[in-house]
DNA sequence: TCCCTGTAGATGCAAGTGCATGTATATTTT
DNA sequence: AAAATATACATGCACTTGCATCTACAGGGA
């Protein structure tokens, strides 16, 4: 495929890998956000709080560890956790060890919504990987992407 | 891994291989786009669009050919062009078949930066994906994440 | 011709995101 | 202890995106 009109120095399978793999994972994203839509279920990135959060357990966890988990920036987790918040989900409370900060727990409308939105997203991964890939070819494509822009490692 | 407190359907490298798959989706698009801002260029999805009007030449692309291509919302499509329009790469023009339709054509500044993002994009793919993978694996791969969600095709 | 339906594209509004910066508290330095 | 610096988190602003809807034209039938 040629993209740029300078592919000389590319091997010849990169760029399609590139492209494919960008590919993949919008029309996965964009499947599971579709159902969880279409089930009036929160998006994603709430489920990827959530269960964070709710892994902590009593003891809650501080947004910035969430970020660093989440990888994402740390006003996005900010504003995040203020939706997740909001809708009642998790509970943020001044954190008594470092007067700056804060803990977050779960709520227990946050576990059911958690719980509820589980087997949604389950069954799109199941549909989305487990139909099409063996176990084996599973194993394949993580190893392989976990390869992808990992330069920084 | 254990992602939902509900894992035992899956495959047990199912979920490894979504999250590795996602993951690393997001921290090479996040690499390009960094790159490219880093050098006051505009984001990725010009490009895309860019290489496309370049591509259909002086006949110029339809506004809902594009659409289909970069499989973006009609909305998107729409108001991606009007930015680079303003920008003054590309220019839209009323269709003389079609009196709802536009054509649109690339400028000379759109070729322009056009080709001054290629050596960018072109090196960050060098490095994210050919520096890590070689030629076959880069084919096993693509091949691999092609699989992936295409179940309505 | 007039009407009805379909398609191309734009856009108002609400919500999300990036960037830069602000505020408060902690930690280190002197 | 006072000052300087660093960390945790929030937020104003501009921009982008999603959704629904709107306008304008095309095409087919009565």
């Amino acid at each position: 495929m040629v993209y740029g009109g300078m592919t000389t120095d590319l091997n010849p399978n990169t760029m399609a890998a590139w492209v494919s793999l960008i590919r993949a994972s919008e029309r996965a994203i964009s499947q599971v956000e579709g159902v969880l839509k279409d089930q009036s279920l929160p998006p994603l990135s709430w489920y990827d709080a959530l269960i964070e959060v709710e892994k902590s357990g009593e003891a809650g966890v501080r947004p910035f560890e969430l970020r660093e988990r989440l990888l994402m920036p740390q006003y996005g987790t900010s504003r995040l956790l203020a939706r997740i918040e909001k809708a009642g989900y998790i509970q943020r409370v001044p954190c008594s060890l470092d007067g700056r900060g804060h803990v977050v727990k779960i709520t227990n409308e946050g576990k059911a919504i958690r719980k509820r939105m589980w087997p949604i997203y389950f069954n799109c991964i199941k549909n989305m990987v487990e139909t099409n890939l063996t176990n084996v070819q599973a194993e394949e494509l993580r190893s392989l992407v976990d390869c992808v822009a990992m330069d920084k490692i």
